[in-house]
DNA sequence: AAAGTAAGTAATTAATTGCTAACTAGTGTA
DNA sequence: TACACTAGTTAGCAATTAATTACTTACTTT
């Protein structure tokens, strides 16, 4: 005997478990563009979707996991975007070229993604997050480290450079760049500055007079 | 007719607010050296202290009074630091040299300076933090594009080599070997990789053949 | 058409957090 | 000594937040 209840639902489309995902993952990045990854809570995330907040918990079991499956988006995206350019390259060189401004080109695209990688690296060591970014990093050294021993072997390069060091200059000078845009603000700049810092880079490899 | 509370209170000791000022501000950077400061909470940065929550309000206005006056300390100390290395140098080149060097031994002395860096830096970007932080940042990059210029001058680098790229390289190079160090949770690494950077950021000043 | 599954809503919860207020107690000075 | 001042405590509020639950409804399958 109990009386159905008229529903003022006003329900969003049903969407599969799948789309939610990739959907979440790219709000979650597309929020890390204007404020600090810590700070998008699940309410954010259901709101710029269209969505109720308890709704994101039918697609992932915790907020943890958002994070977790946005980093392996980076990893998935990124990398292979940048392990692509360089194969289709004639010299190492030419490899770390198309490295460095696929990568700039990438963050450019989504300026959310360095926000991430940052915060998500200030995770306690024994963090999941923290694993994962270990191993996106990880899988990033290896392509430029390869590049430059090829180059060293090649005679593109000084014979005695330090591939680690060298790996950890490429990193930083992108690194630099983003911190740049970061303080001023200014994403749009950054393909015109990263044109002056890669011959710089580059001529930190060279063999020194 | 009311009865007096007989208090439980274990009374910290009484110490001058310009003295708990300070220790606030150290500690928020000691706990910053071990997890993101972005979760900071005051009841931890009393813990630590020894202190009630209640009590850090009676030496700041509000939190991000603490992170403001947390922020200037680094300016004071850390700049202060670098601008006192440049001084007791006989070159330029020299200077770019102790500047570099004693940043990285300031870092390793308080990991949690640049976590605090990049985490303000995520800030919306009208906020007074990251005004703060530009400042800071601003007043860094003057000192090393002054010594790269002054080295052009003098001839010890390749003298039309762009100042303000390299300077944002410099930058770059030191947040490479941070952010290493942040991923392997390795600080003390740091000074032996310092070694390695340096002279490869050297070369990309110099006159290319 | 009936049944089952999966994606949505709405409401609520427990915990956390920044901050405040009322009160208490040392400290220095008139 | 008296008294103002300042730093401490305790308790609690208002807001936020991740997660859960009971219920509803659309789509798929048989």
């Amino acid at each position: 005997m109990s009386i159905p209840v008229k529903s003022k639902m006003a329900t969003q489309a049903r969407l599969s478990s799948e789309t939610r995902q990739t959907q979440i993952i790219e709000t979650v990045i597309a929020l890390a563009a204007r404020q600090s990854p810590g700070q998008i809570t699940t309410q954010e995330i259901a709101n710029a979707i269209g969505f109720t907040q308890g709704a994101l918990f039918r697609h992932f079991p915790s907020k943890e996991a958002v994070w977790l499956a946005a980093i392996d988006w980076v990893e998935e995206n990124l990398l292979s975007a940048m392990e692509s350019a360089a194969k289709n390259t004639a010299s190492p060189i030419d490899g770390l070229q198309a490295v460095f401004f696929s990568h700039i080109d990438f963050v450019m695209a989504r300026p959310g993604v360095p926000r991430l990688i940052f915060n998500e690296l200030q995770q306690p060591a024994d963090s999941a997050i923290k694993a994962a970014v270990r191993k996106l990093l990880q899988r990033y050294r290896k392509l430029v480290t390869g590049l430059i021993e090829a180059a060293a072997v090649c005679g593109e390069v000084d014979r005695s450079i330090d591939a680690i060091a060298a790996t950890t200059l490429f990193l930083g000078s992108i690194q630099g760049l983003v911190m740049q845009s970061m303080v001023a603000d200014n994403v749009p700049a950054m393909h015109k500055t990263a044109e002056k810092i890669f011959p710089l880079f580059l001529r930190s490899l060279k063999e020194s007079a």
